[in-house]
RNA sequence: GGUCGAUUCGUCUAACGGUUAGGACGAGAGAUUCUCAAUCUCUAAAUAGGAGUUCGAUUCUCCUAUCGACUACCA
């Protein structure tokens, strides 16, 4: 644990589904942290579990961390120094250190079969007592700990089923420190004698493979989710018990994401029942069914991740918007909090919002195009950009901009009835005609030069500036909204602006 | 049930034992404007409860309550 050594983190999810934010956070996390302090951030697949493998999972964490903007230094994609990054593939290693742990003596073979372990614990259950495999009972069952050495190497050689178990020592106060949480004390006797070897599809459990992967690839700081401290001093156990723990890496563990209402953590029902992601990416289960993601829901990249960032963790300043390097320079694991933090879809879309007005004009058009082609619109980058540029204030989304935007490009096919009945009356119809003709003046119409002089005709004919404005905005645009009416003329064009005068009247004759 | 962890406005959070407990989202009100947003200003809103330690606890200790995680040949 030395101040010296070099920052190595990895992020090691499970291939069992989408990578739910919670993941994403977790990444993240150990992503700000390995660049502020010029180390390696690393992709692991912990796939250990062949029964709840899901087919394209692996990909999809992938995809989702690009997206995110998270940069890989190693993993599966691009390997590296420590490949292979995938535990099914590094298979052959695992056995080895476990049968090491064995004739160390800090474990056993223990046959018992899933039947009768499982009639224990109904045994227990009638007794009102909890079955624990521990220094309590191990020495009652079938394991190496009672028989010979012979005996062990005959039923192995039958073919009987075994697994390789952590022998936990009995009451001893396992010493922990946390980086976020401080010490921490557990007494021994209250874990049990996990397993660490499965016979079941000839892998190792999570606890052997990542304590023996964390080694090799020479891990320094493990950052990952509170659902792993209960294992913590398994973890510290193993370390000592491979006689590892003067490069042990240090441990953070993260606060959970809750639900945005009721109890829980955040589950992927959630998205379903509140209408927003829970995962970055759409997602299609291999049942067919399907979930939501922030990428097609419309949230810039910067914007989701700048919001997960501040889930859990505040640089203590009054910042809220963070570049990815701002997020780099400013993190600090120390400052992560303890608690878990409930997940705001309001404050996700504000987010997104700011995040729309620094957004570029000309990006922006790169989205609004496609949508506008599909309502039979065709224009210029240079013209939908500058459609942007008068309304993405009031957007949250890309997909708010067609909207927001479509009245700029073709004249109002109707007219909203509310609006014609507060401002189309007579007066203000006549000096709507007044207005079109002071407009046929100009050679063009401009916010800059335009607005003040109509401003100024106003005054001088005692006119409603409030009435024939809005009076002008139900002919040009059919409602009595949206941005500034001078810069949408000025947009449009003096004849478009005449020719919708025009059609108003007649329309609303 | 057991073990561990957590607890500041409705939500995310700030406050090296000393502040009128700050900011943001959301809510309400107002200002501005040709409208709607945006923006700006203002308002309401919190230290879970109880004991201690201390001149002084949001902050330290203990108890209670509540919430959460874990308690698989899942990670």
């Amino acid at each position: 644990m030395s101040e010296t050594r070099r920052v190595r983190v990895r992020f090691a999810p499970s291939p069992t589904g989408a990578l739910h934010i919670g993941g994403v956070r977790t990444a993240l996390y150990n992503y700000l942290f390995a660049r502020q302090h010029g180390g390696d951030f690393i992709l692991r697949i912990e796939d250990t579990d062949s029964q709840r493998f899901v087919p394209g999972a692996e990909a999809y964490i992938i995809e989702a961390l690009k997206w995110c903007g998270i940069v890989t230094d190693e993993g599966v994609e691009q390997g590296g120094p420590h490949a292979p990054y995938r535990q099914s593939e590094r298979k052959a290693i695992y056995l080895k250190y476990a049968q090491q742990l064995v004739e160390s003596g800090n474990a056993y073979y223990a046959f018992d079969t899933a039947e009768s372990l499982d009639a224990l614990r109904k045994e227990y259950e009638a007794k009102g007592q909890t079955f624990a495999y521990n220094y309590a009972v191990r020495n009652t069952l079938e394991t190496s700990l009672r028989l010979s050495k012979d005996e062990v190497a005959a039923r192995i050689a039958r073919g009987d089923v075994w697994v390789i178990r952590f022998k936990m020592p009995e009451n001893e106060n396992v010493e922990m420190d946390d980086l976020i949480r401080g010490h921490i004390t557990i007494n021994s006797s209250t874990l049990d004698d996990k397993v660490l070897y499965k016979s079941a599809d000839q892998l190792p459990t999570y606890h052997l493979a990542n304590i023996v992967d964390d080694h090799l690839m020479e891990i320094s700081h493990v950052i990952r989710g509170e659902e792993w401290l209960p294992s913590l001093p398994l973890h510290y156990l193993l370390y000592r018990a491979f006689g590892w723990t003067d490069t042990q890496p240090q441990f953070a563990h993260l606060p959970l994401l809750l639900k945005p209402q009721g109890q829980g953590k955040l589950s992927k029902r959630d998205g379903d029942k509140f209408g927003f992601p829970v995962f970055p990416l759409f997602w299609t289960a291999p049942d067919g069914s399907t979930a939501m993601g922030y990428r097609e829901e419309g949230y810039f990249p910067q914007a989701f991740i700048n919001m997960l960032a501040l889930l859990g963790w505040n640089p203590g300043t009054e910042q809220e918007i963070f570049s990815m390097q701002e997020l780099i320079d400013a993190f600090s694991i120390e400052k992560v909090s303890k608690s878990g933090a409930r997940f705001s879809p309001d404050k996700a879309k504000w987010f997104n919002a700011q995040y729309m007005k620094m957004a570029d004009d000309g990006e922006l058009a790169e989205k609004l195009l496609p949508m506008l082609a599909e309502k039979g619109i065709n224009t210029t980058r240079e013209r939908a950009a500058k459609a942007v540029s008068l309304i993405k204030e009031r957007a949250t989304f890309p997909k708010d901009l067609l909207p927001l935007t479509e009245y700029m490009f073709v004249a109002p096919s109707s007219y909203d009835e509310k609006s014609v009945q507060k401002f189309w009356k007579p007066e203000n119809v006549e000096n709507l005609k007044k207005l079109a003709a002071k407009f046929a003046e100009f050679d063009r119409i401009t916010a800059a030069e335009t607005e003040p002089a109509v401003h100024q005709w106003i005054l001088d004919n005692q006119m409603s500036m409030g009435q024939l404005m809005n009076t002008l905005r139900i002919a040009i645009l059919g409602v009595s909204q949206g941005p500034s009416i001078f810069d949408i003329c000025e947009f449009i064009g003096k004849d478009e602006t005449l020719r919708r005068i025009d059609a108003a009247l007649k329309a609303l004759a």
